[in-house]
DNA sequence: CAATTGCAACGTACCGGTCAGTAACATGAT
DNA sequence: ATCATGTTACTGACCGGTACGTTGCAATTG
């Protein structure tokens, strides 16, 4: 009996997916059609059909359609704060210019005809109820939001931080609804000067 | 044969309701059910049940779920109007009071336990595809609201007046949003006080 | 080595329930 | 008698979800 014993299963795959190759597929599709047409709107066969699988590979990874929709929400949570850190770490010790280096781009990206404002926002809208999986994903998402604008605000000195952080939220918040509301050309276009413009009252004071 | 020729179908009844009376209760629950719920969220057969009436009685005052929910937004949006109006009408020849008015009652609103934005908005998210008949309503009464916003703008003697009444649509659709995500004492209950600061930012060249 | 076992991942076929919408008929007022 | 309003009972399609059998591969056996 040699000393290799206590055989740990061969870890040769270092980018750990814990969902099988099948479940990563429905995930990718689901983000797609779940963000463009809308929760509700996306049934489960469909979603399986374009990912080349059948329901029970969907149920295997996903305990059910509310909590896929929650995985869906969770990835787009992370790529939201990278988006968000990004606009941060361009700007090191200068609040005012993360929250227009931030803006400017949500601005310009919403002013893509396809675009269809924030997943998040719009998963709340779509579940009003308290406590569905997609919609708890939604809150704590936009509670930290609001959370590191008030704290920006407070740092950038303005008299009244936590009013000037919920009206940052405001703005931006406007500018996912009014993206998809107006086509090119819409007000959203406008969000990042007119967060200046309300940071600029804010502070002289 | 008598001189009355060309009979008037007998105006008997001064309020022209012109939908039967099983029709105005469908649109009357209808409209809670969809408001609260979302029009997706509701079947058809909830709204006739609560209604006290069967399904043929709703397809024969409405062609499809679709318009009725387009009813819906058409008598949302004739309420809209009334109360923005009467904030207008509150402060004559001073558009700064009437943004102030109106949006102070918005941001009270936006603090009620049920509060669930603005049917408008929830139905154009709840329907991305352009030309759906509810989505219609919702983006004419946007476009319309868009245009009000920045002729009072104009009136203020705003320097950018298009930026600044597209400043006021994000934050009052932003408002709309926040007063439904956040519960009581979210960023939504700021929204005067932010326009307020917004517009005074805009003035002073 | 070769046969066998175990098991995770997959697919076929189906469940009851609900979706929006309708055909056909009853009722009640004019 | 007519006509608008009401009703019962139904359609086919789709909803989310599942019972059960199949496949392929890797570790375990003699």
């Amino acid at each position: 009996m040699p000393s290799d014993n206590k055989i740990e299963p061969s870890i040769k795959d270092p980018h750990a997916s814990a969902l099988p190759r099948a479940g990563e597929k429905i995930l990718d599709v689901a983000r797609d059609l779940f963000y463009r047409q809308g929760i509700r709107a996306i049934g489960v066969d469909e979603i399986v059909k374009r990912a080349g699988v059948t329901k029970p590979s969907l149920y295997r990874s996903f305990p059910s359609k509310d909590e896929l929709a929650a995985s869906y929400l969770r990835q787009y949570d992370l790529e939201f704060w990278e988006r968000f850190d990004e606009a941060v770490a361009a700007h090191p010790g200068d609040p005012r210019a993360q929250i227009n280096a931030f803006l400017t781009r949500v601005g310009k990206r919403t002013q893509r005809p396809d675009y269809r404002g924030c997943g998040m926002t719009n998963a709340a809208i779509e579940y009003p109820e308290h406590g569905h999986p997609a919609r708890v994903v939604s809150e704590a998402n936009k509670q930290e939001l609001r959370r590191r604008l008030r704290a920006m605000a407070t740092a950038m000195g303005a008299a009244d931080a936590d009013t000037l952080g919920d009206g940052l939220l405001l703005l931006i918040e406007g500018a996912y609804i009014s993206g998809q509301l107006f086509g090119l050309g819409g007000p959203a276009a406008s969000v990042a000067r007119n967060a200046d413009l309300l940071i600029e009252a804010s502070l002289k004071k």
